[in-house]
DNA sequence: TTGTAAGCGTTATCAG
DNA sequence: CTGATAACGCTTACAA
């Protein structure tokens, strides 16, 4: 292994002027910082991370803690992280809890000590246990798709989705829609549920909270159409193709007779038929805010709140002249809360 | 910050003992590590992570290239990677490249100066470009998807997985089968065309290469349909995809005019309607498998070669009569070379 | 079994 | 502008 001695050696110089040339710092003369820098590019030098974080206190390493790598929400996300990460010269350090709202003390501890600021993205913990973890964290935090007073964070526009999504249904004859929502300790469905309510009042059918999955799209459908409900807004694009495949399954045709708006974007909600309507929200872009957040912290707290926008697909189209009427006997019954336990 | 040093001068013994106890080595008494421990307990003591690599050598840290977290099939290695790390006390560095072979060199360069070991994913890159990117990790590799006599390596037994999708088609009356395969560089793609000629001969149809995307599926369908195949079996999933979206664009129905075999079982395999009958890979596995490998060298390397299976869902059924007669004005022309480069 | 002390590779302080 | 030298927190001979 090549060190800074050596370079120095090499170069003529003492130890410290090698490394005030590397890092260029001022005080060297143009000289002997090309002298240096000559000696280490011949010898192939690389500075030793350890040594110098041990050192400066800083690891040149940013955290993430995600809940899923293989969803394409998160994964999305994390792109964007890493993006940010390697232009600005750092690396990122993942850890996927696997759902696992347990496992985030720990996680975040751990990777706490080792970076210099951690990008959280825990979209279903509870309110009340997010105190804590920033502070387990022991460094900057920013969150993802939640925010909280206690720490920067990079959100949606939720707000505004909802409603470009609403006008779009209701401008096509929708005049009750059905909502589809997510896990009820997740922040962004709050949010859904509170501009709902504000825009469209006591017209929006709430169908329950679900599993924020394929599976709980199926079984929105169902409901949905037990509801006689002509369009469904899904709290995401993966519950939204759910809700796609059961009405198939079901055969009741879509955009035809039931109308289906997703959230989020997902690269598949455009790859599926009929392709999604959604309302597309930044997520690479949100990694990399969260990664420039983590540098400039404020007081109060930064929170960034992104644009998201409508894209209108085939999977919506002007309410039938009457609700469709499914076979009665693949609709499965209401259960008093269809919500299942997020682990 | 909490230092040994602090839990020592609590603890009432030495800095070395202190050490030792924490590293449960030997040469401790019982009284003196249970001292230890209590102090470190109770001030909270969390060891340094860079003094520690600095004196060891070791950073408790993998590190992970991939070309695409978004991709699926690399999000499915990542939590495998990242669990397996996990359970064995290390983090996980990941890099995203963004599929730029161009950038490897680099990031792998960079990432091997702050790992124990690499795991790297880089189904595309050339084989003579890939032994001065073991040199350039400066440390263990190991190769997921991809086999190479100089590193280990955990694949899949894509022979046998071809087999299982001939069996299955040929059983359903299907006599040449079409084969849209991947990009020409990817190790993964010839290791399909060998066993499709060792086991299919000219009886298969070869579409040509294709983009491993959804957008290279499209392509390959109308090339399929041109040649009057009643079965295509695709290089992966997001190609079988691309096939079935156009295949039902241009109004042939799935799988009673024309069946579709995937390759990897991604997740939205099963979501997709038809349900795509695919050779499940073990993603996860492979991830878990790869961070094994790490840690025990070997000469020769070890090469894993784990087994695949084949999953039956509804894109595939007995072979029509005759084959479609898709409608001519939709049919594009068969280009010299449909292979996009791959950047 | 325990403690002292010598590093690990860098950065930073402080005299020259 | 430059060079010794003291940290940074931890591990590990080497002594005791």
């Amino acid at each position: 292994m090549v060190t800074l001695r050596d370079v120095a050696r090499v170069a003529g110089v003492s130890l410290a002027t090698a490394s005030r040339a590397m890092s260029d710092a001022p005080h060297v003369s143009a000289a002997n910082r090309e002298q240096v820098a000559r000696a280490a590019e011949s010898l192939g030098y690389r500075p030793h991370p350890a040594a110098r974080a041990l050192t400066t206190g800083s690891t040149g390493t940013v955290g993430l803690v995600v809940p899923d790598l293989a969803n394409p929400f998160f994964a999305a996300v994390a792109k964007g992280v890493q993006a940010r990460a390697r232009e600005t010269g750092r690396d990122v350090l993942v850890a996927d809890t696997d759902e696992d709202v347990a496992v985030e003390p720990d996680v975040i501890t751990r990777l706490g000590d080792r970076v210099d600021g951690l990008v959280l993205c825990s979209p279903r913990l509870p309110a009340d246990a997010l105190g804590p973890l920033l502070a387990a964290a022991g460094g900057p935090v920013a969150l993802v798709n939640r925010e909280t007073p206690d720490a920067p964070s990079v959100s949606f526009d939720i707000a505004d989705g909802v409603r470009q999504a609403l006008d779009h249904l209701r401008a096509l004859g929708h005049d009750v829609v059905a909502y589809a929502g997510g896990p009820r300790t997740s922040w962004s469905d709050g949010e859904r549920r509170t501009a709902l309510g504000a825009l469209a009042g006591d017209t929006v059918l709430d169908l329950g909270s679900f599993r924020p999955t394929h599976g709980g799209g199926v079984q929105a459908a169902d409901l949905a159409l037990a509801a006689g409900a002509t369009a469904v807004l899904c709290f995401n694009d993966l519950v939204a193709l759910g809700v796609l495949a059961r009405l198939h399954a079901r055969g009741v045709a879509t955009p035809a007779d039931v109308s289906v708006v997703g959230f989020d974007d997902v690269a598949a909600a455009s790859l599926v038929t009929p392709a999604l309507t959604t309302v597309a929200v930044p997520l690479a872009r949100a990694g990399r805010t969260a990664v420039d957040l983590l540098g400039a912290a404020s007081a109060p707290p930064d929170h960034r709140r992104l644009p998201v926008e409508l894209v209108v697909r085939s999977s919506t189209a002007p309410a039938p002249p009457t609700p469709v009427q499914p076979d009665p006997r693949t609709t499965v019954p209401r259960t008093a809360d269809p919500e299942v336990v997020i682990r």
